[in-house]
Formats: C-alpha cells, sequence, structure tokens
RNA sequence: GCUGCUGUAGCUCAGUGGUAGAGCGCACCCUUGGUAAGGGUGAGGCCGAGAGUUCAAUUCUCUCCAGCAGCACCA
C-alpha cells in the first residue's frame, strides 16, 4: 500500500494481529487493507479505545478497531449522524432561520435542540422527515475539517448560529474546532463526532416528538424546541422499537389504575391520590409488610403531628431552603362573612405548614426526656403523610405527587455507629427488593455538593462511612459529584419505569447539621453532652410512585400477597349460583380477597373480563359437575390450562400461596 | 414554573359556525351458555371554566384551570 510517510507505525487490532503503516495513514486506510467489505462497511475506528472519524490520520502505533453498523457504537455513530447531519440540515433547509443549539444521542434515539421563529408542533415533524429522507437519498459524503477558533466563529457567524457562536466561544480549545460539511451543500455542523463518511449508512429513522428545553439545562435561559427521534439499523428493527414502545404504554400504572379499579386523581385535590378499596389493599398489604420488616430490624414505629408551626421549620432550616415547596396554614378560625377576607392580616403572623419532610418531628421524639449513648442508636420509623407543594409540571400519576406518605425512618446513633447501621440498611433494602422482585436497582452514593453544611472533615468522614457500607454490603454503585444534600451525603436506589424512566425509591442519608440545629444530643461515657448523628433513610420511598413501579414492572399482574383480588368465583350457569356463594364463603373465611360473580353471562365473558381487565390471578370456575364433586375447575391469569382440584385442598393451596414473603 | 400538544357520555374516541355521534360499559329483556366479547331495547352530554368576535360559538380568538410529553426542580 502507499507510504505517507517514512516512519512507521505498528496498529494492532483487535484479533491482536499488528500490522506496519505509514505514519498518518487513516482508519479507512487500513479497512481498506484488511478487506474490501470492511471498507464499505466500515463507519469510524476507535484508536487506543477512542472513536475517532475514518478519515482521522494515524501518527502513532496504536490498538484500532473498526466500527460498523453491526456493534452498539455503530449504531450510536449512526444515530448521531441522523441527529447532527439529516435532522439539523433538513430543518435549515425548511426553516432558514432556525438556529441550532446542540444535537447529541440518548438512548435509543437522538434530540436536537433547535430555536425557531414560531411555534413547532408535533404535525410539522412529518415535513422535516420527508425533507431528512430526501437529504439521505441523496447520499452526500461527510467531509470534515479541523479549524481555528476564528475561522469557525466566522462560519456560524455568516449562518446566525448564535448557539454555535457560543459554543465555540466558550471551548477552552484555540483550535482544531471540528467541522462536518455535506459535499458542497455549504451545510455545517460542529461536532465532535465522529459521524458516518457517507449518508448512505443511515438506517430506519422516524421523528417522535418535540418539546420545551432550556438552552444548558438552565431555566434561566431561552426554551428551545427539542426534537426526538429515533433511528435504527433497518425497518424491522425501528418497527420493533415502536411496537415497543407501544407496549410500555400499555403498562402504564396511570392507565393500569384506571382499569383495574385501583385509585383516580382529579382537579381539586391535583397530584393527591383518592385511593379506591382495591387500590388500598395495595397499599395496605405494602404497608404492612414494611412494618414487619421494620420492627424486626429494630425500629420503633412512630406517629407525628401533620401541621406544624413554622417556628419549628425555621428552627430546622427548612423553612428559609424549602418554604416555597411547602403548604402554609394561617392559624386562625376563617371568617365566615361572604364579604370580606377569610382570614384578617393577623393571622399571618403566626403561620403553620404541613410537613414535608418527618425529621424534625422525630427530633422532637428524641428531644423528650435525656437519653445516653447506652440508648443509641435509637430507630423511629413513620409511615408519614407528607405534603409538600411541587412544581406543577413535575406531578406525573403517582410518581411524582404533592400528598406522599414515605416508609421514613431516622436511625439516631453515635458516630462510631454509622456504618454498622448503614450495612444494617443496605441489608434491609437488598432483602425487600428481592422480595418484591426488582432487579435491575442503580444504586447511586451522591457525594458533596457546592453548596453545604458542615466542615470537610465531617463530609470526609460520612462519604467515606457510606462507601464502607455499599462495599461490604456488596453493592455496585455509581459516583455523582455534588449531587448530595446540603447537610449530607446520601445514597439513592433508582428503580426504573415501564418506559425506562428511572425513579428513585430507597435512599440513606446521613446527616450531621439537623441534630445540630434542633440541639439534640445524648450523655456520653464520659458524662458530657454530644451530638448524635442521623440517618434518615427511606426503603421503598413513597408508596404512592413505589406501588406505581410495581404496577408497571408487573404489567398489574401483582404477585399473589399483593394482588387486589386474588380470586374471582365465576358459575357457568345459575344452577351452579348456590355451590359457587358456598365456595366464596369458604375463600372468605381463609383469608383470601375473594370476589363472587354470579351474573348472567357467559363463562368466556367471565373469563375475558376478569383476566384483561382485573389481572385477576386466579380463577375458579364451577358449574354444574363442579358442585357435584365439591371441586373448582382453576385457571390461572396467563395460562390456557385450567385443572380440577378439591375445593377445600384448592383454598388450602391458595392461603399458602399467598402469604407475603416477610 | 417553562415550551408544545390535548380537554366532547363512566371509558376510548369521531365530528360540526345553526346546542351532537360510535364502540365499550351501565339498566332492562331474551338467552342457561364449560374457559379471553351471545342477541335485542333503553337511559346517559352546560362539548374543561370564563370573556370576546358573530344574527348565531362545542367549533374561531384570548385568559384561566387541568391532563400529556419534555425541560427545570425533587431539601
Amino acid at each position: 500500500m502507499e507510504q505517507k510517510a517514512e516512519k512507521q507505525i505498528q496498529i494492532t487490532l483487535p484479533d491482536g494481529a499488528s500490522r506496519s503503516y505509514g505514519a498518518g495513514v487513516t482508519g479507512l486506510e487500513i479497512a481498506e487493507d484488511i478487506s474490501k467489505s470492511l471498507a464499505k462497511a466500515a463507519l469510524a475506528v476507535t484508536v487506543d479505545g477512542v472513536q475517532r472519524d475514518l478519515c482521522d490520520p494515524i501518527y502513532a502505533d496504536a490498538a484500532l478497531a473498526v466500527i460498523t453498523l453491526d456493534s452498539e457504537e455503530g449504531l450510536e455513530i449512526m444515530r448521531h449522524t441522523v441527529a447532527a447531519q439529516l435532522l439539523a440540515r433538513a430543518v435549515k433547509n425548511l426553516y432558514p432561520s432556525a438556529k441550532l443549539a446542540i444535537g447529541p444521542t440518548i438512548e435509543n434515539g437522538f434530540y436536537y435542540d433547535i430555536e425557531f421563529e414560531s411555534p413547532l408542533s408535533t404535525d410539522d415533524l412529518e415535513a422535516i422527515e420527508k425533507e431528512m429522507r430526501k437529504i439521505k437519498e441523496s447520499g452526500a459524503p461527510i467531509i470534515k475539517s479541523l479549524n481555528s477558533k476564528a475561522d469557525t466563529l466566522a462560519a456560524f457567524k455568516e449562518r446566525g448560529e448564535t448557539y454555535k457562536m457560543d459554543i465555540v466561544e466558550r471551548a477552552e480549545q484555540a483550535d482544531d474546532f471540528q467541522l462536518y460539511a455535506q459535499g458542497e451543500t455549504g451545510f455545517i455542523d460542529l461536532c465532535r463526532g465522529p459521524h458516518l463518511p457517507n449518508l448512505k449508512h443511515v438506517g430506519a429513522f422516524k421523528l417522535l416528538k418535540v418539546a420545551g428545553a432550556y438552552w444548558r439545562g438552565d431555566s434561566a435561559n431561552a426554551v428551545l424546541t427539542r426534537i426526538y427521534g429515533t433511528a435504527w439499523r433497518n425497518d424491522k428493527e425501528l418497527n420493533n422499537y415502536l411496537h415497543q414502545l407501544e407496549e410500555a404504554e400499555k403498562r402504564d400504572h396511570r392507565k393500569l389504575g384506571q382499569q383495574m379499579d385501583l385509585y383516580h386523581f382529579q382537579e381539586e385535590a391535583m397530584g393527591s391520590v383518592f385511593w379506591h378499596p382495591k387500590g388500598y389493599v395495595i397499599y395496605n398489604a405494602l404497608e404492612q409488610y414494611i412494618r414487619r420488616r421494620v420492627n424486626d430490624a429494630g425500629y420503633k414505629e412512630v406517629k407525628t403531628p401533620q401541621l406544624i408551626d413554622n417556628k419549628l421549620w425555621v428552627a430546622s432550616g427548612h423553612w428559609g431552603k424549602y418554604r416555597e415547596n411547602m403548604f402554609v396554614v394561617p392559624d386562625e378560625i376563617p371568617s365566615t362573612d361572604d364579604e370580606g377576607p377569610v382570614v384578617s392580616d393577623k393571622a399571618f403572623e403566626k403561620l403553620m405548614a404541613l410537613k414535608p419532610m418527618n425529621c424534625p418531628a422525630h427530633v422532637q421524639i428524641f428531644n423528650q426526656g435525656i437519653k445516653s449513648y447506652r440508648d443509641l442508636p435509637i430507630r423511629l420509623a413513620e409511615f408519614g403523610c407528607c405534603h409538600r407543594n411541587e412544581a406543577h409540571g413535575a406531578l406525573h400519576g403517582l410518581m411524582r405527587v404533592r400528598q406522599m406518605t414515605q416508609d421514613d425512618a431516622h436511625i439516631f446513633c453515635r458516630e462510631d455507629q454509622i456504618t454498622e447501621e448503614s450495612v444494617a440498611f443496605c441489608e434491609l433494602i437488598k432483602n425487600v427488593y428481592a422480595d418484591m422482585g426488582f432487579e435491575d436497582v442503580r444504586v447511586v452514593l451522591a457525594l458533596r455538593p457546592e453548596a453545604r453544611a458542615g466542615s470537610d472533615e465531617v463530609w470526609d468522614k460520612a462519604e467515606a462511612g457510606l462507601q464502607e457500607a455499599l462495599v461490604k454490603a456488596g453493592l455496585e454503585f455509581e459516583e455523582e459529584e455534588g449531587e448530595g444534600a446540603f447537610y449530607g451525603p446520601k445514597v439513592e436506589y433508582h428503580i426504573r419505569d415501564a418506559i425506562g424512566r428511572s425513579w428513585q425509591c430507597g435512599t440513606l442519608q446521613l446527616d450531621f447539621v439537623l441534630p445540630e440545629r434542633l440541639d439534640a444530643s445524648y450523655i456520653g461515657e464520659d458524662g458530657a453532652k454530644h451530638r448524635p448523628v442521623m440517618l434518615h433513610r427511606a426503603v421503598l420511598g413513597t408508596l404512592e410512585r413505589f406501588i406505581g413501579i410495581l404496577i408497571e414492572s408487573c404489567a398489574g399482574k401483582l404477585p399473589l400477597w399483593l394482588a387486589p383480588v386474588q380470586c374471582v368465583v365465576a358459575t357457568v350457569t345459575d344452577s351452579a349460583d348456590e355451590y359457587a356463594r358456598e365456595v366464596f364463603v369458604m375463600l372468605k373465611a381463609a383469608g383470601i380477597r375473594a370476589e363472587l360473580d354470579i351474573r348472567n353471562e357467559k363463562i368466556n365473558y367471565k373469563v375475558r373480563e376478569h383476566s384483561a381487565e382485573g389481572k385477576v390471578p386466579n380463577l375458579f370456575v364451577v358449574g354444574a359437575r363442579e358442585a357435584e364433586e365439591r371441586t373448582v375447575a382453576i385457571r390461572r391469569l396467563g395460562s390456557k390450562d385450567q385443572s380440577i382440584e378439591n375445593v377445600e385442598r384448592a383454598i388450602a393451596a391458595l392461603v399458602q400461596e399467598a402469604q407475603p414473603p416477610f
């Protein structure tokens, strides 16, 4: 092959083979050297693990791998090109005054943030998509160039791309700005690359939705229009993905909650749940399960007031930092006069607030009487009902509500007990999540934020303590800088919902600040007063959110111990009504949540309704035969088969199976 | 809170500048049917709230409220 320079470099391929090339050889040339078909399929390369364009020259010995569309990396590069080249250019063609901001890839797709002169709606996507196809058909080569800061700025200034100029101006580098052009079309985009060498490699894509997003993610900045899309290797993969999205929609807890008659929301109490009888069964079963768990783990359950004078919130620091998210109530008897104001101006001199958290109240219990170091740790648990005035746009079904019940607890302990208590908590949460069948749990250790209370030594100690606990519990976790609470670092347990959105459920937070602010103390071995450390912790997080995630993760088919209706006795004809009643009574007596369906409907209809709508795990079908033989025909949810079983034995088995896991 | 979209029967959704329609559900009747929709009849709506344009508004415009998607927020 042609020698680019005298100096030779060694390129190591993934199979271990080593080849020699002149310095300055490109990834494409190497791919061509390996095989023609590989060169044709090549999208980019990795050089020592770093993604590079095919046209980038290589000057030193390196390990090289060719990226094709078969790999996840290749797919991501293709998506990136669809966003930055196809979508961006299509938008500029149709809306010349649009200003491009950024267009990264995300899981399963990509987006591009763009400023438009007039609002864009979903209906406009079709035209943009059509334009994208046109551009794709052109098969234009994508040409990369490296440019100085001045040239890059000039190029974007000419095009009125003020956001791109902002990015370049803020960049630390002096030059080597990568611009990608499409042949001679005049279109350019700034990008870290790599990109496809050619638009011909683009697979199947679809634009999905538009939404607003702040420039640089800051709500003080302008809102840009974000166009979301997805791209796949071929139509089959694309359709597969779109089908998946549809399926996920069917698992949405808001939809299932209505279908299964679990709960509802309405305007007059937005963001707060009306639990229906069936939904409240789940709620109660979960609460009782956690109650048994924390009892076993040495917690004492308490109940604290809903409405507390703001003096306490001032003292705890919530009033200063968090007031805008609290519901504040004047402590005055309201006037019944239709004309005048409901409360007087004076009423605002004494304010109360609905508690947004339980911790200050738990400190009040701790503070009653004098505590000795021998008393510690003290673990106070509460199914605390809290109110938070959340931003309206944040509300989301059961996942984000304004009134929530946490399976909250606070552990007051000595500093030397932090690790032990943290390890015990990690064990507890591991067991609970295992009982619930959650495997895809992401654990995050959130470290000190910029604005924080407490000295660096205290933070060092706190972070190390949590880290040690996580390691001891054998958990894999990610560390996130700056994400901790102002009063201490925290461990967060995130679980994904049906559509892949991640929600924080369990949490463990160390707090050295609140005991100080609320003057909690214990008498140490030395006879002197000491500050206890506070561990805030929740396993499920909030019952509301956890139930939402639970419903989505099992598509409404809850495990038997949580199922609102565990068994329906359904008759084939009314000749079995009497026997069905008898079976129903037996089930109730055995503690099974049962329903009786003796409606004048066909058995097909009943089976369909209880299965598809109610997600009832067990159907006992009874007809003349069963009444005669004192049996039931058991049909399990999701099964086509049925088994005939003696009624007493069937009920005994069901009772056995319906035992909670703890 | 910000941007965009949506709001019609209990639910899912059509539709129109002259105050409304379907399917499911519900009620009643027929049907007694053996494991994912048997048939008929009927009731049911201030077309999210308020204002404006118009002879006339559920329909067009504006404001508000709520929901949805995303962003920001989540002590």
